[in-house]
DNA sequence: CTAAGTCTGTACTCGCAGTACAAACATCGT
DNA sequence: ACGATGTTTGTACTGCGAGTACAGACTTAG
């Protein structure tokens, strides 16, 4: 795969409500061509087919997700409060680009299948709550669970999930994501029991 | 669509692992016909496509959740005691048929856009929890959350994020799905802060 | 001002999903 | 026994659309 302009990459986007709604494998290579308005052939001149459009896309905004988090990871505060900040933020660019995230939310099997995003998929979302969950464990602003990684798996799923929910039947009485992030985070940290 | 007999149902799920691995995208009709030892032209006597015959398996797991589920929750006990007899019920149903489980969570994306496998999904996980989420609150056996259904979101999340996180990279510390429902709820119901 | 890389239109191939259909076979009511 | 109705399957076919081939235009840099 060719290094792609951004030009390309931006104008890609404008396909995706296309692909979030029918599936990649309804989406015919002509549909995404017109709807972003980039000629067949450049299409195949950077990508080798519909597959590696679709993991570019993702891989882009998985990267921007770990980049951002990882800034959130390194600002001032107790574990909890950076933690607080990294779930907004993989919210806030979760949501940002709707069509997008509902795509990869979507295409959880299609990222398992591929080694580079999972790769991505653990940068932007296990790795840095993990760090956090055992950061919080060590200083005590969080109790020290069994199984880190299930507390990870347990924040990015609600994460996920809510954002999917949203999707197939948009809430009224949930502003997403002002609001998502701050509800979210109560329930798990203070757990269901009273 | 017309019904399905068992002979043929039984003998699809033959062909679940491959579609699992490699998507459906990429999985010839011959290849499931071939696996499952079903002649393709009666493939197409029952179902109008690949589309179909995946999403007939998906609603037969959800149904058979749902239906499970749905016992666990008459049974005697608190609200808590139940909620951890549908999530464990859950888990391993979802487990016991490993490749239709990933293949279902691999692809909510394909749920999400058929409206029969939305319900069918909600009757099989949100309904369940959420009711007794409410139903915990009403007893005091549980804290009243301001949004059940992120409570519910957050279990489903859980459930379906561990499980994908064991097909992707199977955990050598983690006893799926024995020690699964209890290390998982036990986060969910205490919560992350000490 | 040429060489190497980028971009795009046009025309093509071909694998595979889905169709058509007829013949074999089963089931059942009368 | 027998027609009627539905099931099952083999074989042969059609057609869509993914991906390829390639030539020519256009851009950039050395």
């Amino acid at each position: 795969m060719r290094k792609v302009p951004a030009q390309i990459a931006s104008k890609l986007h404008l396909a995706l409500p296309l692909i979030a709604e029918q599936g990649l494998e309804q989406t015919k290579i002509d549909e995404i061509a017109d709807t972003a308005g980039i000629p067949k052939a450049t299409l195949y001149y950077y990508f080798s087919g519909k597959e590696e459009i679709l993991a570019f896309l993702f891989e882009d905004m998985l990267t921007a997700i770990a980049d951002e988090a990882s800034i959130a990871m390194g600002t001032e505060g107790t574990a909890v409060e950076r933690l607080e900040a990294v779930v907004a933020t993989q919210i806030r660019l979760l949501t940002q680009n709707r069509a997008l995230g509902s795509a990869l939310i979507g295409d959880l099997g299609r990222i398992s299948r591929s080694p580079a995003l999972v790769d991505s998929l653990q940068s932007a979302f296990y790795t840095p709550v993990e760090n956090l969950l055992i950061e919080g464990a060590g200083d005590g602003s969080l109790r020290a669970i069994a199984n880190p990684l299930l507390g990870s798996m347990t924040i990015f799923g609600s994460v996920i999930m809510s954002i999917l929910v949203t999707v197939i039947a948009p809430a009224d009485d949930l502003d997403v994501p002002n609001d998502l992030a701050g509800e979210l985070l109560d329930v798990v940290m203070r757990g269901l029991l009273p």
